[in-house]
DNA sequence: TTAGGGTTAG
């Protein structure tokens, strides 16, 4: 009975899990369980989820879960359904949290603005951060309160989704609601607009809302200041960042190791200097990084004296420090090390995550080691860990980027066993199938997607074309690309780019001409790159005529065509060794593509292309180069100094 | 004194 006192009085202040446990299981054993209420389960369960870290304690509240129900014969509620789902949400778990909201419904249990939160948070995170919105409208459909919370996992979504104007949406339904945002709602709102921002003018509208934001009496904080500061260093703007850095320090913001990293410290400078000159405690997450940062740089005896300060400062490794450190050794190809620390981390008591072992596997791996790296996998689900998409994910990449081809579809197979393929995995392989095999090779492969009923559409096609290209395999490249079109899916700027970038570099003069044609065909504004990549083999294989084309094409499209001329005549003048310029090539390739172009010249708004091409320049190719990605963005900046600036 | 929030650790 004494025990069960205890319980009753339950205090989560100065009792731990293990207490808690221990006081449960006497329960158990006295057959006494029945005496607890939901709101005490929940109470149990709430001390649980917040030492989730502690091994073996996700088992522990799927137990008293299962006996709330089974042997209590207690019906939980939807704060139980919020702790368990607040549990699978910890545990990046998009599953169990479905499955949780799906059995709420079932059992008629309404969810509350805290349940909706987590779904909002969860769904936008681990799957599509477009349903954030759609859940929004059914939280106000079913007069689900929404609270500034609701907002900040909003703005979440908004981030991930790259989705400014959707932020500023959400920004002014908060205030229409009649709810005034918090430092959290705002640091989450400004993160939006600063991980967006592309220049220093964008990034003002996030020092324009931290404005509002003091007006209202609310302070930046660290984490504000981390944002921008992020933001300025992705746009290289050190100059900027260390004067907002000196802002800080006016108001008396106390920096990280995250900041300093934004300012260009790191490593065992970054750790000193926050103990020394700004008198921080570093946190564990600070030496991990400093950590981190030092193994980067080859700076393993700072690294070491890092460890020591963090022990010293009463820290124990945990995952993340032993991840850190085996992904060191794996970078440096040493496997036996890394499997070394994996064992001492076990003796250590710290559990390894799907990170550890995606790592692990990952290294196995790029060493062609199949035979391990599977052996891992079976270890980690064993070990209950399951194989999720990013690690699934990671182990196709790997096996596709081997010299050899058949490494892909030994993991892939091995895949197969164990779980079914998404749909990223299944293209990864067949953009690396398309490098090495022919086009049956391709088929079986997307055969077994459609099995696993996934949709084929232009990114399928795209990682097929594109790996066909990689493969130095134009013919088949093409096959696709028709087979694509066949199928009424119209290519987007990068493949098209992507595809033409290949026949320019084979050196395909008529190939190249006839994708020229399709920026025409399907309404896409060419960029500075493509228009060169065209120009340049033009002026290489002599095709003048067609270069006079385009060029006027261009000054009709209002590009600034001169400027491409003059680039253009400087290498003519380097390849001109006076050989007769071919005839007009038009009349070739439309043999060639005989079917297909007069398909496409048959259809009508090909007259009204121009004019829609036009208004593409000037409107959508703006937004679509927005849309590009990092990479592609870098490659168009190389050639800015050509585009026409009004 | 059941549950949710911002950046940045691997």
């Amino acid at each position: 009975m004494f025990s069960i006192q205890i319980l009753f009085s339950l205090n989560t202040e100065g009792r731990d899990a293990e207490d808690v446990w221990r006081d449960y299981k006497t329960l158990i054993n006295t057959n006494n369980l029945d005496i607890l209420d939901v709101t005490e389960f929940n109470r149990i369960l709430g001390v649980f989820v917040r030492n989730l870290s502690i091994p073996g304690v996700y088992g522990k509240m799927l137990t008293i879960f299962q006996d709330m129900r089974d042997l209590a014969k207690v019906k939980p509620d939807e704060s139980t359904y919020n702790i368990m789902m607040s549990m699978y949400l910890k545990r990046k778990d998009l599953k169990g949290i479905n499955i949780c909201f799906g059995d709420m419904q079932k059992q008629k249990i309404i969810p509350n603005t805290i349940t909706y939160n987590i779904m909002i948070k969860a769904i936008s995170k681990f799957s599509k951060p477009d349903t954030a919105m759609t859940l929004y409208r059914e939280m106000i459909e079913r007069k689900i309160k929404r609270n500034e919370k609701t907002f900040t996992m909003l703005f979440c979504a908004c981030s991930i989704k790259r989705d400014v104007p959707l932020a500023h949406q959400f920004y002014n339904f908060m205030l229409n609601e009649g709810l005034q945002p918090d430092i959290y709602t705002y640091n989450a709102y400004i993160n939006v607009i600063a991980r967006n921002a592309k220049d220093l003018t964008d990034l003002q509208k996030a020092i324009d809302v931290i404005k509002q934001m003091k007006e209202k009496g609310i302070k930046p904080t660290l984490v504000t200041y981390n944002i921008l500061i992020k933001g300025l260093q992705t746009m290289g703007k050190r100059t900027e960042a260390l004067h907002l850095f000196d802002q800080m320090e006016i108001e008396g913001v106390k920096p990280n190791s995250s900041t300093l990293e934004g300012i260009g410290i790191t490593g065992l400078q970054a750790l000193l200097k926050l103990r020394n000159t700004y008198k921080v405690t570093p946190s564990h997450k600070d030496f991990n990084t400093c950590m981190d940062q030092a193994l980067k740089e080859s700076k393993y005896n700072d690294a070491m004296e890092i460890l020591s300060h963090m022990q010293k400062s009463g820290f124990k490794p945990n995952v993340s420090t032993y991840s850190i450190l085996m992904n060191a050794h794996i970078r440096q190809n040493d496997m036996f090390r890394a499997m070394e620390l994996f064992t001492a981390m076990k003796n250590d008591n710290v559990e390894p995550d799907d990170y550890i072992y995606a790592s692990l596997i990952d290294g196995f791996l790029a060493h062609n080691n199949v035979e391990q790296a599977f052996k891992l996998v079976d270890h980690m689900l064993e070990s209950k860990v399951e194989l999720n998409k990013m690690t699934v994910n990671r182990l196709i990449d790997t096996a596709s980027k081997s010299k050899d081809p058949r490494l892909v579809q030994r993991v892939f197979e091995r895949i197969e066993r164990l779980t079914v393929p998404n749909k990223d995995a299944c293209e990864r392989v067949l953009w690396r199938i398309a490098q090495s095999y022919d086009v049956y090779a391709v088929e079986k492969y997307l055969k077994i997607m459609d099995k696993h009923n996934h949709m084929i559409n232009r990114e399928t096609f795209t990682a097929i074309i594109t790996g066909a290209s990689k493969g130095g395999n134009l013919p088949q490249a093409r096959y696709w690309y028709n087979l694509m079109i066949k199928r009424g899916i119209a290519p987007d700027h990068m493949l098209l780019s992507m595809i033409i970038r290949a026949h320019a570099d084979a050196k395909e003069i008529d190939k190249t001409l006839s994708f020229w044609n399709d920026f025409h065909y399907f309404s896409i504004a060419p960029d500075d790159d493509d228009i060169m990549y065209v120009l340049k083999l033009c002026a290489e294989t002599n095709h003048w005529k067609d270069e006079i084309r385009i060029l006027g094409q261009l000054k009709e499209l209002g590009y600034d065509a001169d400027s491409y001329k003059e680039k253009i005549s400087e290498k003519k003048q380097q390849s001109n060794d006076g050989i007769e310029p071919k005839t007009d090539p038009d009349e070739e390739y439309y043999e060639e593509y005989g079917e297909y172009l007069k398909a496409r010249l048959a259809n009508k708004s090909v007259i009204k292309a121009k004019e829609r091409m036009q208004k593409w320049v000037w409107n959508v190719a703006k937004i679509s180069s927005q849309r590009m990605d990092d990479n592609a963005k870098i490659r168009v900046e190389q050639w800015t100094p050509y585009r026409k600036h009004d």
